[in-house]
RNA sequence: GGGCGCAUAGCUCAGCGGGAGAGCGCCCGCUUCACACGCGGGAGGUCCCUGGUUCGAUCCCAGGUGCGCCCACCA
């Protein structure tokens, strides 16, 4: 063994070992608690990022831990199609080639993207591996996979047949690269410079005018109304005249709408139904036409006229020009405001009407809604779970069709009557007339209706598999902020719909790690931290480490430093190690005599329960917290150094119980440092299994005879000796460990009278705390006794010193 | 605009009613037979501001300031 520890071998040697030796299988069996994690699927296209890394780490720590208590434990991997995601990712390739996938044709289409896939996708599950993740790779799955495919038609038929899924023209957000329509929660926001232009719309028959404010003057062809606030005075009188929409000199109304902001411009909206959420649900109250003037490709369309082919900003200036000439253009500021822009190729969003597939949320969420009341599933921390509350609470319906290639295509037939026909398998005639000339709808599914399946699709589901019954309904789940609304909750209302049942108790929303510099991680800002580059540098473990010490605030800012903590705890288990381990090493057994041996064990037992408070409440950064200075200030700078001496002078007894108290420390440490641990416990003469599946130490029970405080005097003794040269007086066992870990390192620095001052202070303070009557009084008992004990002891020391 | 969170040593962060802490960085001393990627010691802080509660507040409450993330149909 050489004195520095490097992980590159041992760590890629123990991931290999460890699935070769089926320790990540998951097996029935119902005579074990089971503890299951149905891991986030990555998009089949992806990389390792850093939310993935920690994502990992937090839960492999958990499943580690679980299953060394004896769980039956499945951490379930797999990869999300991504449908959008991936289709952009291979259009980019095929537009490298100067062709898009209309030239193609979607058949082909679909061949090329199973064919990118062969070739390039599917690869991150060897970056899981790195970060040691014990995964049961055997059961990987695929949204895409047959079996999985059947699940999504089977959802969707259910929910047809219960009504909640149905057809209907309504504005949704479309972007016009992907040529698609959107949910909201697939969009961006981002502020951009715009022009708002006040155009005044003359009242017909009759003098006057009406002024409205708008940054997008194309819309203004599309224009069916102008609405106002009901309470407002200014425009009272004019309710139900109406004005003359420019360029298009077009008569429409004056409606009172309560959804027209007054403060906003001149409080009088132009209503374009065609292209504005808020248009449009004025429209549809209001009874208003539905024009649309702008297409699927972002021009302008045959509505529009004479500005059919133009671009919006084209047909924005003659409109401008126009109104000039006329004389209706009171003024124009520059404003600043936000847009919907596609988060993947971040083109403006195009509000429009169109028909697209829906899916009732009302009565679906209500027994989620339930479940997260009642607390029958947790989100942690407290305040992400009053936001899943909040947010489903007010879900709306659910656009879960998308015109793209690369999905779950919709199970809907229409024959040549416009029947529509849904099935879960081809069907070979019209449910309704029998008509055999059918077409299949061709929207696909969104990812995340499919997504929603994960904890129980991976079992097999809608077949009742053994696995189903065994691992079903699941225990935790580890996911980002955003994709609460987006996934988790729906894996919720759709675990309780389809297998009645809950997917997981817990969910644990982990931090965002963000750039060392307080910034977003991203690509195109050039401040990602790719985790397999830290890991090359500075291994899985410590990076594992790192990421968990990080992860205790919402938002975290990536730190080197606390990754090099990490690598020096395992430099510094791996040399310890070295010293308990070097001669003749023939028996581990805890036989504690001496004051350190009952010290040490008691300190094992202390961390090993604080441990396990901390990963009960996920609170992952004081675990690894104690565990550091469990290693360090305990293990090797007190107990390793008093018992040098006996170890050095041969002493049995000592060296196996040194070894007893190195494998309870490996124990603790391997969920969160695997590699380094096993490989130490591979030397250990006594190991009869991989430390992976080793018992937790809670099954073995210790002795504690002797408190964790019991090195108290002699630490105390040992700071006032090396601050100040202050020799406090110990007998006996105290004395000897005073010598053996305080001695050799050397002559004090100061005096003794640095120290009696100190300790004049502190007995100064205690005194005046305990002179004081009101706090005798009403402090609690505790704490009153806790300071009599310290100023008794403060005088001791004094005592000792000859203050 | 809404929600959540954060402000503590030069940096990254713990602590969250009774002594202000860790790691890194910095200074000093140590080639001590596990580790110099080490050991020991040290310097360094109106615990963001203003009020309130309390015998006592970095910690609880209210308000303010600054920052971050998520969300959002004021055209």
């Amino acid at each position: 063994m050489e004195s520095l520890y490097r992980p590159e071998g041992i760590e890629e040697r123990w991931q290999r070992t460890w699935e070769e030796e089926g320790l990540y299988a998951a097996e029935p069996d119902p005579s074990r608690e089971r503890f299951v994690v149905a891991h986030p699927p990555p998009n089949v296209t992806g990389e390792l990022h850093m939310g993935h890394a920690l994502q990992l780490a937090l839960a492999d720590t958990l499943v580690r831990w679980q299953r060394m208590q004896g769980k039956n434990v499945l951490f379930q991997p797999g990869y999300d199609h991504a449908g959008i995601s991936t289709q952009n990712v291979v259009e980019k390739e095929l537009a490298k080639e100067g062709k898009t996938r209309h030239d193609l044709g979607r058949e082909a289409f679909e061949a090329r993207v199973w064919e990118w896939l062969r070739l390039y996708g599917r690869t991150i599950m060897s970056q899981f591996r790195r970060m040691g993740a014990s995964l049961d790779y055997r059961r990987e799955r695929f949204t895409m996979d047959d079996d999985y495919v059947r699940a999504v038609m089977h959802f969707f038929v259910h929910l047809y047949a219960k009504g909640w899924i149905y057809r209907d023209n309504r504005i949704i957000n479309w972007c016009p690269f992907h040529m698609t329509s959107l949910s909201d929660l697939e969009l961006v926001h981002r502020d951009v410079d715009d022009v708002l232009t006040y155009v005044r719309y003359p009242v017909a028959d009759g003098d006057g005018q009406v002024t409205i404010a708008t940054v997008r003057l194309a819309t203004i062809v599309g224009d069916v109304a102008v609405a106002v606030h009901p309470e407002d005075d200014r425009y009272r009188d004019l309710v139900g005249k109406e004005v003359v929409v420019p360029y298009v000199e077009r008569r429409v109304s004056i409606i009172a709408d309560e959804r027209v902001e007054r403060d906003f411009g001149t409080g009088a909206l132009k209503v374009t139904p065609g292209h504005d959420p808020i248009d449009f649900a004025i429209g549809r109250d209001h009874g208003l036409p539905e024009p649309m003037v702008i297409g699927p490709d972002g021009r302008m369309n045959e509505e529009a006229g004479d500005l059919a082919g133009l671009t919006q900003e084209e047909a924005g200036e003659r409109i401008l020009a126009w109104i000039r000439e006329h004389g209706q253009l009171e003024k124009r500021e520059n404003y600043r405001h936000a847009v919907a822009l596609c988060e993947r190729c971040e083109s403006r969003i195009e509000p429009l009407i169109s028909l697209q597939w829906w899916c009732a949320m009302d009565d679906l969420k209500q027994p989620a809604l339930e479940a997260l009341r009642e607390r029958r599933v947790r989100y942690h921390p407290e305040s992400q779970h009053r936001f899943a509350i909040e947010s489903l609470e007010s879900a709306p319906d659910w656009n879960i069709s998308r015109q793209l290639w690369w999905g779950h295509q919709l199970p809907v037939w229409y024959c040549a009557n416009g029947h529509v026909t849904v099935a879960e398998s081809d069907p070979d005639a019209c449910a309704e007339c029998g008509s055999t000339e059918l077409n299949r709808e061709e929207d696909v599914l969104d990812t995340w209706f499919s997504a929603a399946l994960w904890p129980f699709a991976t079992l097999g589901w809608p077949d009742q598999t053994p696995d189903l019954e065994a691992f079903y309904p699941g225990t935790l789940n580890t996911t980002a902020r955003e994709i609460i609304r987006l996934w988790e909750n729906r894996m919720i209302l759709a675990g309780l719909e389809m297998m009645g049942d809950i997917p997981f108790e817990d969910v644990i929303i982990h931090s965002t790690v963000l750039a060392p510099d307080g910034r977003r991680m991203s690509k195109s800002l050039g401040t990602g931290i790719d985790p397999v580059e830290v890991i090359d540098k500075y291994g899985t473990d410590a990076t594992r480490y790192g990421l968990l010490k990080m992860s205790s605030t919402q938002d975290v800012r990536f730190s080197y430093g606390v990754i090099e903590e990490g690598r020096k705890l395992t430099n510094k288990l791996w040399n310890a190690s070295r010293l308990l381990l070097s001669g003749d090493v023939d028996e581990v057994a805890a036989r504690p005599k001496a004051l350190e041996e009952h010290w040490i064990l008691a300190r094992l037992e202390a961390v090993r329960q604080e441990l396990e408070q901390n990963l009960q409440e996920f609170s992952f950064a004081p675990a690894v917290g104690a565990l550091y200075r469990l290693t360090f200030d305990d293990f090797c700078d007190w107990y390793a150094e008093a018992i040098k001496p006996q170890l050095y002078a041969g002493d049995a007894d000592t060296r196996a119980t040194a070894l007893a108290a190195l494998e309870r420390l490996l124990k603790l440490l391997h969920p969160v440092m695997p590699h380094v641990t096993e490989e130490i416990w591979s030397y250990l003469p006594s190991r009869q299994s991989r430390l992976i599946v080793a018992p937790w130490p809670s099954a073995e029970p210790v002795d504690v005879t002797v408190g964790p405080d019991a090195l108290d005097r002699v630490q105390a003794a040992a700071a006032a000796y090396r601050r100040s040269g202050a020799l406090v007086e110990l007998e006996g066992e105290e004395r000897r460990i005073f010598e053996a870990v305080v001695r050799p390192q050397g002559e004090p620095n100061g005096n003794a009278d640095a120290e009696i001052e100190r300790l004049r202070k502190e007995v100064a303070r205690a005194e005046g705390m305990l002179g004081n009557e009101r706090f005798v009084s009403s402090a609690p008992a505790d704490v009153v006794e806790g300071e009599r004990e310290k100023l008794a002891r403060y005088r001791r020391e004094l005592d000792a010193l000859g203050g």
